[in-house]
This record gives C-alpha cells, sequence and structure tokens, in this order.
RNA sequence: GUGGGUAUAGUUCAGUGGUAGAGCGCCAGAUUGUGGCUCUGGAUGUCGUGGGUUCGAACCCCACUACUCACCCCA
C-alpha cells in the first residue's frame, strides 16, 4: 500500500480500526456463521423466534432499565447528541431495548410468554480493551416474557450448558443464586448497609461507596480484604421472602431433571440493577482467571418499570467473542464445531492466456450446476496456476489446454490422489459431482 | 481512571553505540502441459513520532503517540 501522497500521519488514522473494535477476516467469519447458526436452531428448538434491534436507543432507556448506578450506566457508556440534540447511546446491552421494542410493538398483548432472541448483536461499552473484553463485541441472547415459574429460568440455563458443551466446550461451570424481590430485598438490604457501615474503615475505597450507592455490589468485590471482612456478613439467600425461596429451590428441581451440575453462589450479584430472583453466570477457567461466557437472570420488573404492564421477564446474554475464543483454545478433535467448506470444488486452469475465455465459459458452466468453480485472474502460468489452486485447498482441476479444445473434452485431476482423466466439455459438470460424492 | 510491557520487512521477531538481519509468506527459476517436498535466486524498511547526548544512535536519555496486558467492571 502506497501513501506516499499522503501527509504525515493520515496513513495512521486512514487505515487504522477504531480502538477496541475488531474485524472479521474470512479466516474467522466461517466460525462465526456456524456458531451463529448452532444458537438459531437450538433457540427454534425451544420455541424463541428473533428479534432484531436498533444499534441505537435513547440514552435514557438503558439509564432506566439497567439503574443510574450501575457502572455501564455511570461511566461505560458510548453516548452523543445527534443533530436534533437527542441523546443517543450504543446499546450496552440488549435486553432494554427488547424491552422497548415489546411494549412499543404491543407484542405483550400477544399470547404470552413471548419468547425472543437475538444472535450477533453488537454492544459498545467504552472502557479500557484487553483480552476477551473489547468495546464493540457481539452477544446472543435469549429474553422470555410473561413467563413467572422458574422452569422458564431453568429452560434457559439448560439451554445454553446444552449449546455450549454442544461446542465441545468443556470446564464450563453454572452458578446461581437468587437475588430476591422487592418484598425481600429491601429488608436485607437495610440489614447489610448497616453491617457495612461497620467496616466502612477496612473497605476499601470501592466498597466505602458502594454501600451507600448500591450495598450488594460488595458481595463480589475481588480485594482479598473485603472479602475477608464479608465473610460473616448476611446473605441474601438467608433472607429470601416464602416465594423468592420457593423460586429458587424449584429453579434448582429443575436444573436437577436436566441433568445439568450447578452451584449455588450467594455472592453472584451481576451489575444491572433490574434483577429479580434469579441471576446466574456460566464460567470457564483461564490462566489469567475465571471468565463469564454466559449471564443472565430474571427481571420481573423491568417491563413494569419501563412503563408497561406488570410482566415478568427473564433472560441472558452470551458473549459471541469470548465463545470463538473458547473454542479457538480446543484441540481440533475437542472442538465440534464445524464451519462451512468454502474451498472451490474445481479450479479451472487454462494453458494460455488464449484459452481464458474457455475457462472462464466452463467455470461459469459449473457455478450454474452448484458446484464451486474458481479461476486465476492474474494471466498466471500453468504451474501457477496448479500453486494458487492448492492454495486455495481446491478439491479437482479441470484444465484447458489446446488439445483438450481439439477434441471438445477438460482433462479433470483429482489434487488429493493425482489421478486425472478426460471428460467431454458438456459432462464436465456431472463428472465433478460424481467424483466428489465418493 | 491506576499500574506494567511493547513499537525494526507483508508477518513473527532477533539485533545493547560503528555496513539493517533471520524464519515464515510473496515472486521467479531448477521442471517451456502439472501443485504440496527440496534446492537456487529475487523484491520489500523514513528501525512509531519529535527532541537530546555522541565523531557516530535501531540501541543511551527525555517527551509524545499508538498498541498490549493487568486492576476496576463486565459478555
Amino acid at each position: 500500500m502506497d501513501f506516499s501522497g499522503n501527509p504525515d500521519g493520515v496513513k495512521d488514522m486512514l487505515v487504522k480500526i477504531p480502538k477496541g473494535m475488531k474485524d472479521v477476516l474470512p479466516e474467522e467469519s466461517g466460525r462465526w456463521r456456524a456458531v451463529e447458526a448452532a444458537m438459531r436452531e437450538v433457540s427454534k428448538m425451544a420455541g424463541y423466534r428473533e428479534i432484531r434491534t436498533p444499534v441505537l436507543e435513547h440514552t435514557e432507556l438503558f439509564a432506566r432499565a439497567a439503574g443510574e448506578t450501575s457502572d455501564v450506566v455511570r461511566k461505560e457508556m458510548y453516548t452523543f447528541l445527534d443533530k436534533g440534540e437527542r441523546s443517543l447511546t450504543l446499546k450496552p446491552e440488549s435486553t432494554a431495548g427488547t424491552v422497548r421494542a415489546f411494549l412499543e410493538s404491543g407484542l405483550y398483548a400477544q399470547t404470552l410468554p413471548l419468547k425472543l432472541y437475538y444472535v450477533n448483536s453488537p454492544h459498545f461499552r467504552y472502557e479500557a480493551p484487553q483480552s476477551g473484553r473489547l468495546r464493540e463485541h457481539h452477544q446472543f441472547g435469549m429474553e422470555c416474557f410473561g413467563a413467572a415459574q422458574p422452569s422458564a429460568d431453568a429452560e434457559l440455563i439448560v439451554l445454553v450448558v446444552r449449546l455450549l458443551s454442544g461446542f465441545g466446550l468443556k470446564n464450563l461451570a453454572v452458578r446461581i443464586n437468587s437475588i430476591g424481590c422487592p418484598s425481600c430485598r429491601p429488608a436485607y438490604q437495610q440489614k447489610f448497609r448497616e453491617y457495612l457501615n461497620g467496616k466502612l474503615t477496612r473497605l476499601c475505597k470501592n466498597c466505602v461507596e458502594r454501600a451507600q450507592v448500591n450495598p450488594m455490589r460488595a458481595l463480589d468485590c475481588k480485594e482479598e480484604a473485603c472479602q475477608a471482612e464479608l465473610k460473616d456478613a448476611p446473605m441474601m439467600l438467608d433472607h429470601l421472602c416464602d416465594e423468592c425461596r420457593e423460586h429458587f429451590e424449584a429453579l434448582q428441581t429443575y436444573l436437577t431433571l436436566a441433568g445439568v451440575a450447578y452451584t449455588v453462589d450467594p455472592k453472584i450479584v451481576r451489575g444491572l440493577d433490574y434483577y429479580t430472583k434469579t441471576v446466574f453466570e456460566v464460567t470457564t477457567d483461564l490462566d489469567s482467571g475465571p471468565l463469564t461466557v454466559c449471564g443472565g437472570g430474571r427481571y420481573d420488573g423491568l417491563v413494569e418499570e419501563l412503563g408497561g404492564p406488570s410482566i415478568p421477564g427473564v433472560g441472558f446474554g452470551m458473549g459471541i467473542e469470548r465463545v470463538l475464543m473458547l473454542l479457538h483454545q480446543l484441540a481440533p478433535e475437542e472442538c465440534l464445531l464445524k464451519p462451512e467448506a468454502e474451498a472451490p470444488e474445481v479450479f479451472v486452469a487454462c494453458l494460455n492466456k488464449g484459452l481464458a475465455g474457455n475457462a472462464f465459459s466452463l467455470m461459469m458452466d459449473l457455478r450454474g450446476q452448484g458446484i464451486r468453480a474458481d479461476m486465476d485472474h492474474q494471466g498466471r502460468s500453468l504451474k501457477a496456476q496448479f500453486k494458487y489452486a492448492d492454495k486455495l485447498n481446491a478439491r479437482l482441476m479441470a484444465i484447458i489446454g489446446d488439445e483438450e479444445v481439439a477434441k471438445g473434452v477438460a482433462k479433470l485431476r483429482d489434487m488429493g490422489t493425482k489421478e486425472e482423466w478426460e471428460a467431454a466439455l458438456s459432462g464436465v459438470a456431472a463428472a465433478v459431482k460424481e467424483r466428489l460424492s465418493r
């Protein structure tokens, strides 16, 4: 690439992807399509249907849904004013937009539950990028509206586990918790806040702040000192109301019925304020520590919070980049994800440029009959065409020289076995299909 | 926001003051109708940017920028 005509520095901006963004190159895109296809398939099997919501929403929507005190809203949103002075935000998560669409389109007036999924939904968070954490990432997510029963929570968790293990992923841990509901959480929060207030001098700066705005966040603080102080802290699980406790117990019964292993982790609280009752995470252990692949929970108050009727919801989000990252670490024989074949089935070569037209016609004929075919566009020598075809991983070659043209045939070569034979031009497609089916 | 690390060919990187290097990749030839292997040859660099020290800087010093990892938080 020649930038000699550009002033200094232009190259850096012009041919430079913005921070935290990533291109999906052809090398990778097949894997993306394969995981997306699997996600669509499991969704369909469970009666979930696809929804696509815009990348932009009104800033207020996320502030109301995620909660003003959440880190996402406080410091990680991509927010800007458009030309009409409206504050818009690139979505940091998809539940809020899904609820908005659910309400705005009147979907709640239809038969419930309504089960929705999205796949490859782009999300943006303005934060320092690092391994497994980009500013733009993509999520597969499922949301179920109007299902108050714990079987709906369990359905999602089981589906996630089966999806991921279907890819060949192992060492996945399902962790669940209940963070109560408006009838039991406030009393607990008061109690917990009082506990924290007695320890303020020994907690980290963040936890002191949390004690005021959102005390339960202190539970998953990574500071060892804080964890030590929290050892005897009151836990939400011990303060659930009857309804929440029964819900949580039933969820565990369903998971057991499905044969899904899980652990109860009373310290999972999640970063979004809208969750009620069930919260869960699916994590995997990397050298660098645990990595959350999927997180979700129940949000029975969210639809109402956003101005709709009182309709319960439950859902999750799964980071597609993270799933792909884990698949990448698997040994080839462990990875059960099979991207579709893209290599040419036939590469059409010609002996000299004068025969390029014949090769072109044959290639087009093969494509018309559903065969992936390719040819050289650089005027390469025959030898170089072989090398090129080899690079492309072509299964067969069809060679056209002056002799072949005179006889009205093409010479076929199996690139694996080196076998060669002739086929009449009109019968090349049939010969190729016969060979490929072996 | 806080703290590390890195920046040299298309790419991965070596090079600790004195001629700009290697592997891989790319192109060509050995093999004028045949790929993978081998051998031979070839092209490709303002050594991130700006300043300083020095007879001399890719190398030492300062600043800046970018990237990257970790913390925080999350998918």
